[in-house]
DNA sequence: TATCCGACCTGTTGGC
DNA sequence: TGCCAACAGGTCGGAT
Protein backbone atom coordinates (compact mmCIF):
# COMPACT_ATOMS: atom_id res chain seq x y z
CA UNK A 1 0.00 0.00 0.00
CA UNK A 2 1.87 3.15 -1.39
CA UNK A 3 2.42 5.98 1.74
CA UNK A 4 5.01 8.40 2.30
CA UNK A 5 8.39 6.32 1.35
CA UNK A 6 6.61 4.41 -1.32
CA UNK A 7 5.36 7.88 -3.58
CA UNK A 8 8.84 9.09 -2.86
CA UNK A 9 10.48 6.35 -4.21
CA UNK A 10 7.74 7.15 -7.59
CA UNK A 11 8.53 10.83 -7.42
CA UNK A 12 12.89 9.64 -7.92
CA UNK A 13 11.84 7.62 -10.76
CA UNK A 14 9.78 10.03 -12.10
CA UNK A 15 12.52 12.78 -11.84
CA UNK A 16 15.32 10.41 -13.11
CA UNK A 17 12.68 9.17 -16.37
CA UNK A 18 10.16 11.84 -17.00
CA UNK A 19 11.17 15.44 -16.13
CA UNK A 20 12.57 17.37 -19.12
CA UNK A 21 10.29 15.76 -21.43
CA UNK A 22 7.52 16.78 -23.51
CA UNK A 23 4.08 14.65 -23.77
CA UNK A 24 2.52 13.76 -26.95
CA UNK A 25 -0.58 11.67 -27.38
CA UNK A 26 -2.53 11.42 -23.97
CA UNK A 27 -5.37 8.18 -23.30
CA UNK A 28 -7.09 7.69 -20.88
CA UNK A 29 -8.76 4.69 -20.60
CA UNK A 30 -11.17 4.68 -17.59
CA UNK A 31 -12.57 7.34 -16.71
CA UNK A 32 -12.49 6.73 -13.11
CA UNK A 33 -8.70 7.24 -13.58
CA UNK A 34 -9.23 10.74 -13.95
CA UNK A 35 -12.39 11.60 -11.89
CA UNK A 36 -10.93 14.43 -9.66
CA UNK A 37 -10.37 16.05 -13.11
CA UNK A 38 -13.70 17.89 -12.97
CA UNK A 39 -13.83 18.66 -16.44
CA UNK A 40 -13.59 15.68 -17.89
CA UNK A 41 -11.34 12.74 -19.80
CA UNK A 42 -11.43 14.80 -23.07
CA UNK A 43 -10.35 17.88 -21.37
CA UNK A 44 -7.80 15.84 -19.34
CA UNK A 45 -6.05 14.23 -22.35
CA UNK A 46 -6.15 18.12 -24.88
CA UNK A 47 -4.30 19.95 -21.82
CA UNK A 48 -2.01 17.49 -20.98
CA UNK A 49 -0.66 16.83 -24.26
CA UNK A 50 2.36 18.65 -25.55
CA UNK A 51 3.29 20.33 -22.33
CA UNK A 52 6.96 19.79 -21.14
CA UNK A 53 7.53 18.61 -17.63
CA UNK A 54 9.28 20.97 -15.44
CA UNK A 55 9.68 18.74 -11.93
CA UNK A 56 8.75 15.92 -10.00
CA UNK A 57 7.39 17.32 -6.55
CA UNK A 58 5.52 15.61 -3.51
CA UNK A 59 3.63 16.27 -0.50
CA UNK A 60 2.56 13.14 2.05
CA UNK A 61 0.79 10.49 -0.71
CA UNK A 62 0.25 13.29 -3.43
CA UNK A 63 3.13 14.06 -6.21
CA UNK A 64 2.89 16.24 -8.92
CA UNK A 65 4.56 17.33 -12.10
CA UNK A 66 4.50 21.03 -12.90
CA UNK A 67 3.82 21.54 -16.26
CA UNK A 68 5.52 24.03 -18.90
CA UNK A 69 4.53 25.35 -22.13
CA UNK A 70 4.72 23.26 -25.15
CA UNK A 71 5.60 23.31 -28.60
CA UNK A 72 1.89 23.68 -29.42
CA UNK A 73 1.60 27.17 -27.03
CA UNK A 74 1.38 27.71 -23.31
CA UNK A 75 0.31 25.01 -21.08
CA UNK A 76 -3.21 27.57 -19.49
CA UNK A 77 -3.96 31.15 -20.05
CA UNK A 78 -4.45 31.28 -16.06
CA UNK A 79 -1.41 30.81 -14.49
CA UNK A 80 1.15 26.96 -14.18
CA UNK A 81 -0.63 24.03 -13.58
CA UNK A 82 0.81 20.36 -12.60
CA UNK A 83 -0.46 16.76 -13.43
CA UNK A 84 -1.37 15.53 -9.89
CA UNK A 85 -1.37 12.14 -8.89
CA UNK A 86 -2.58 9.72 -5.97
CA UNK A 87 -1.63 6.44 -5.71
CA UNK A 88 -4.46 5.37 -3.97
CA UNK A 89 -4.42 1.66 -2.47
CA UNK A 90 -3.01 0.38 -5.79
CA UNK A 91 -2.51 2.77 -8.29
CA UNK A 92 1.26 2.76 -10.28
CA UNK A 93 2.84 5.09 -12.47
CA UNK A 94 5.28 3.34 -14.34
CA UNK A 95 8.12 3.95 -17.08
CA UNK A 96 7.36 1.17 -19.79
CA UNK A 97 8.88 0.83 -23.26
CA UNK A 98 6.16 1.92 -25.92
CA UNK A 99 5.52 -1.04 -27.28
CA UNK A 100 5.21 -3.61 -24.02
CA UNK A 101 2.24 -4.65 -23.85
CA UNK A 102 -0.73 -3.10 -22.08
CA UNK A 103 -1.19 -4.19 -18.24
CA UNK A 104 -4.41 -5.35 -17.47
CA UNK A 105 -5.52 -2.38 -14.96
CA UNK A 106 -3.85 0.06 -17.27
CA UNK A 107 -5.71 3.40 -16.91
CA UNK A 108 -4.00 6.06 -18.74
CA UNK A 109 -1.18 6.56 -21.07
CA UNK A 110 0.74 9.30 -21.31
CA UNK A 111 3.64 9.24 -24.67
CA UNK A 112 6.54 11.80 -25.07
CA UNK A 113 7.69 14.00 -27.88
CA UNK A 114 11.44 12.02 -28.08
CA UNK A 115 12.86 8.74 -29.40
CA UNK A 116 13.49 7.51 -26.12
CA UNK A 117 10.76 4.93 -27.10
CA UNK A 118 9.32 5.18 -23.68
CA UNK A 119 5.55 6.15 -22.49
CA UNK A 120 4.39 6.75 -18.34
CA UNK A 121 1.52 4.44 -17.83
CA UNK A 122 -0.91 4.99 -14.68
CA UNK A 123 -1.85 1.16 -13.86
CA UNK A 124 -4.24 0.92 -10.82
CA UNK A 125 -6.42 -2.09 -10.12
CA UNK A 126 -8.65 -0.99 -7.42
CA UNK A 127 -9.14 2.22 -9.02
CA UNK A 128 -8.83 4.24 -5.44
CA UNK A 129 -6.21 6.39 -7.27
CA UNK A 130 -6.12 8.67 -10.05
CA UNK A 131 -4.80 11.56 -12.19
CA UNK A 132 -5.96 15.50 -12.87
CA UNK A 133 -4.64 18.63 -13.76
CA UNK A 134 -4.95 21.58 -11.23
CA UNK A 135 -3.40 25.19 -10.98
CA UNK A 136 -0.61 25.82 -9.06
CA UNK A 137 -1.36 27.76 -5.75
CA UNK A 138 1.44 30.89 -4.64
CA UNK A 139 3.20 28.11 -2.46
CA UNK A 140 3.65 25.95 -5.55
CA UNK A 141 1.46 23.45 -4.77
CA UNK A 142 -1.89 22.35 -6.41
CA UNK A 143 -4.50 23.46 -4.80
CA UNK A 144 -6.52 20.06 -4.64
CA UNK A 145 -3.60 19.41 -2.18
CA UNK A 146 -3.79 22.98 -0.33
CA UNK A 147 -5.42 21.32 2.70
CA UNK A 148 -2.90 18.41 3.08
CA UNK A 149 -0.11 19.04 5.84
CA UNK A 150 3.31 19.15 5.18
CA UNK A 151 4.83 15.83 6.08
CA UNK A 152 7.00 14.72 8.40
CA UNK A 153 10.23 13.82 5.97
CA UNK A 154 9.28 18.06 5.06
CA UNK A 155 12.13 20.51 6.77
CA UNK A 156 9.26 23.08 7.28
CA UNK A 157 7.14 20.78 9.72
CA UNK A 158 5.58 22.03 12.16
CA UNK A 159 6.59 19.90 15.07
CA UNK A 160 5.29 22.75 17.90
CA UNK A 161 1.93 23.13 15.31
CA UNK A 162 1.45 19.67 15.30
CA UNK A 163 1.82 19.32 19.60
CA UNK A 164 -0.81 22.10 20.02
CA UNK A 165 -3.28 20.56 17.09
CA UNK A 166 -3.08 17.33 19.28
CA UNK A 167 -3.51 18.99 22.96
CA UNK A 168 -6.38 20.77 20.95
CA UNK A 169 -8.36 17.80 19.27
CA UNK A 170 -10.57 15.56 20.97
CA UNK A 171 -9.20 12.05 19.24
CA UNK A 172 -6.99 9.12 19.23
CA UNK A 173 -3.51 9.00 18.52
CA UNK A 174 -3.63 6.67 15.61
CA UNK A 175 -6.53 8.73 14.08
CA UNK A 176 -4.30 11.79 14.15
CA UNK A 177 -1.44 10.10 12.87
CA UNK A 178 -3.90 9.23 9.60
CA UNK A 179 -5.49 13.22 9.23
CA UNK A 180 -3.87 14.41 6.53
CA UNK A 181 -4.44 17.68 7.45
CA UNK A 182 -2.75 17.34 10.95
CA UNK A 183 0.50 15.16 9.48
CA UNK A 184 0.35 14.03 5.74
CA UNK A 185 2.02 10.66 4.23
CA UNK A 186 1.54 8.27 7.27
CA UNK A 187 -1.32 5.25 6.14
CA UNK A 188 -2.30 2.47 8.31
CA UNK A 189 1.58 0.24 8.08
CA UNK A 190 3.75 3.07 9.01
CA UNK A 191 1.11 4.10 11.90
CA UNK A 192 0.66 0.80 13.63
CA UNK A 193 4.92 0.36 13.29
CA UNK A 194 5.72 4.22 14.74
CA UNK A 195 3.24 3.48 17.51
CA UNK A 196 4.67 0.49 18.22
CA UNK A 197 8.18 2.02 18.61
CA UNK A 198 7.09 4.58 20.79
CA UNK A 199 5.30 1.81 23.01
CA UNK A 200 1.73 3.86 22.61
CA UNK A 201 -1.69 2.19 22.17
CA UNK A 202 -3.74 2.82 19.16
CA UNK A 203 -6.68 4.18 21.29
CA UNK A 204 -4.89 7.00 23.63
CA UNK A 205 -6.35 10.06 23.68
CA UNK A 206 -3.73 13.25 21.82
CA UNK A 207 -5.09 15.72 24.56
CA UNK A 208 -3.04 13.55 26.99
CA UNK A 209 0.02 13.71 25.31
CA UNK A 210 2.93 15.40 26.40
CA UNK A 211 5.44 17.54 24.18
CA UNK A 212 8.67 15.14 24.35
CA UNK A 213 6.09 12.12 23.64
CA UNK A 214 5.23 13.76 20.71
CA UNK A 215 8.59 14.10 19.69
CA UNK A 216 9.58 10.81 20.30
CA UNK A 217 6.27 9.45 18.16
CA UNK A 218 7.36 11.78 15.24
CA UNK A 219 11.07 10.50 15.62
CA UNK A 220 9.91 6.55 15.18
CA UNK A 221 7.66 8.27 12.23
CA UNK A 222 10.59 9.90 10.41
CA UNK A 223 12.82 6.98 11.20
CA UNK A 224 10.48 4.02 9.93
CA UNK A 225 9.76 5.79 7.24
CA UNK A 226 13.63 6.65 6.60
CA UNK A 227 14.59 3.04 6.76
CA UNK A 228 11.15 1.76 4.56
CA UNK A 229 13.09 4.30 1.82
CA UNK A 230 16.27 3.07 2.28
CA UNK A 231 15.30 -0.53 0.91
CA UNK A 232 12.42 0.79 -1.71
CA UNK A 233 9.33 1.25 0.52
CA UNK A 234 7.47 -1.58 1.76
CA UNK A 235 4.98 -4.30 -0.57
CA UNK A 236 3.09 -7.37 0.44
CA UNK A 237 2.56 -7.92 -3.19
CA UNK A 238 3.01 -6.46 -6.83
CA UNK A 239 0.52 -3.34 -5.84
CA UNK A 240 3.31 -1.94 -5.39
CA UNK A 241 6.18 -0.96 -7.33
CA UNK A 242 8.55 1.85 -8.32
CA UNK A 243 8.85 3.36 -11.81
CA UNK A 244 10.67 0.39 -13.41
CA UNK A 245 8.26 -2.28 -12.07
CA UNK A 246 10.18 -3.58 -8.86
CA UNK A 247 9.00 -3.88 -5.60
CA UNK A 248 10.99 -2.80 -2.41
CA UNK A 249 11.69 -5.23 0.57
CA UNK A 250 10.43 -3.21 4.11
CA UNK A 251 7.85 -5.49 4.67
CA UNK A 252 10.68 -7.86 5.61
CA UNK A 253 11.60 -5.22 8.55
CA UNK A 254 8.22 -4.44 10.13
CA UNK A 255 7.50 -5.03 13.90
CA UNK A 256 3.91 -5.44 14.15
CA UNK A 257 1.76 -4.68 11.09
CA UNK A 258 0.66 -8.19 9.84
CA UNK A 259 2.10 -10.20 12.51
CA UNK A 260 -1.10 -11.42 14.48
CA UNK A 261 0.17 -13.89 16.97
CA UNK A 262 3.65 -13.61 15.85
CA UNK A 263 5.90 -12.83 19.18
CA UNK A 264 6.56 -9.21 20.23
CA UNK A 265 10.23 -8.46 18.93
CA UNK A 266 10.70 -6.89 22.45
CA UNK A 267 8.74 -8.56 25.20
CA UNK A 268 7.77 -11.91 23.04
CA UNK A 269 4.11 -11.42 23.54
CA UNK A 270 2.11 -12.20 20.98
CA UNK A 271 0.76 -9.67 18.88
CA UNK A 272 -2.61 -8.86 18.38
CA UNK A 273 -4.63 -7.55 15.80
CA UNK A 274 -8.26 -5.72 16.11
CA UNK A 275 -10.68 -4.48 13.85
CA UNK A 276 -10.46 -0.11 14.07
CA UNK A 277 -12.09 2.22 11.49
CA UNK A 278 -13.59 -0.68 8.97
CA UNK A 279 -9.35 -1.61 8.92
CA UNK A 280 -7.09 -3.58 11.84
CA UNK A 281 -4.44 -2.21 14.08
CA UNK A 282 -1.47 -4.18 15.11
CA UNK A 283 -0.25 -4.09 18.43
CA UNK A 284 1.91 -5.19 21.37
CA UNK A 285 -0.91 -5.89 24.61
CA UNK A 286 2.55 -5.93 26.70
CA UNK A 287 4.48 -2.98 24.90
CA UNK A 288 1.37 -0.62 24.26
CA UNK A 289 -1.22 -0.70 27.24
CA UNK A 290 -4.19 0.38 26.28
CA UNK A 291 -6.12 3.62 27.42
CA UNK A 292 -8.30 3.08 30.88
CA UNK A 293 -11.55 3.31 30.24
CA UNK A 294 -13.18 6.12 32.04
CA UNK A 295 -16.25 4.91 33.94
CA UNK A 296 -19.13 7.20 34.73
CA UNK A 297 -19.76 8.30 38.62
CA UNK A 298 -21.89 6.17 40.10
CA UNK A 299 -25.36 7.71 40.90
CA UNK A 300 -26.14 8.60 44.87
C1' DT B 1 -17.58 23.19 14.11
C1' DA B 2 -15.56 18.86 15.11
C1' DT B 3 -15.75 14.18 14.73
C1' DC B 4 -17.32 9.78 13.02
C1' DC B 5 -18.22 6.38 9.65
C1' DG B 6 -19.89 4.28 5.33
C1' DA B 7 -19.02 4.03 0.36
C1' DC B 8 -16.06 3.50 -3.32
C1' DC B 9 -13.39 -0.56 -5.80
C1' DT B 10 -11.42 -5.35 -7.28
C1' DG B 11 -8.41 -9.37 -6.52
C1' DT B 12 -7.41 -12.84 -3.15
C1' DT B 13 -8.44 -16.03 0.35
C1' DG B 14 -11.02 -19.13 3.10
C1' DG B 15 -15.23 -21.54 4.25
C1' DC B 16 -18.95 -24.25 2.79
C1' DT C 1 -15.52 -26.85 -8.69
C1' DG C 2 -18.26 -22.96 -7.72
C1' DC C 3 -20.30 -19.61 -4.92
C1' DC C 4 -20.16 -16.24 -1.37
C1' DA C 5 -18.43 -13.34 2.34
C1' DA C 6 -14.60 -11.17 4.36
C1' DC C 7 -10.69 -8.52 3.80
C1' DA C 8 -7.20 -5.11 2.22
C1' DG C 9 -7.36 0.68 3.10
C1' DG C 10 -6.90 6.31 1.41
C1' DT C 11 -10.06 9.73 0.72
C1' DC C 12 -14.37 12.06 0.52
C1' DG C 13 -18.80 13.49 1.85
C1' DG C 14 -22.89 12.89 4.52
C1' DA C 15 -24.48 12.15 9.21
C1' DT C 16 -24.26 13.12 14.01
Amino acid sequence: MPELPEVEVVRRGLERWIVGRTTAEVAVLHPRAVRRHVAGAADFAARLSGRRVLDARRRGKYLWLPLGDGPSGPASDDGDWALLAHLGMSGQLLVQPADAPDEKHLRVRVGFQDELHTELRFVDQRTFGGLSLHPLTEDGVPDAVAHIARDPLDPEFDEEGFHRALRARRTTVKRALLDQSLISGVGNIYADEALWRTGLHYDRPTAALTRPRVSELLAHVRAVMGEALAVGGTSFDSLYVNVNGESGYFDRSLDAYGREDEPCRRCGTPIRRRPWMNRSSYYCPRCQRPPRVRRPLAAG
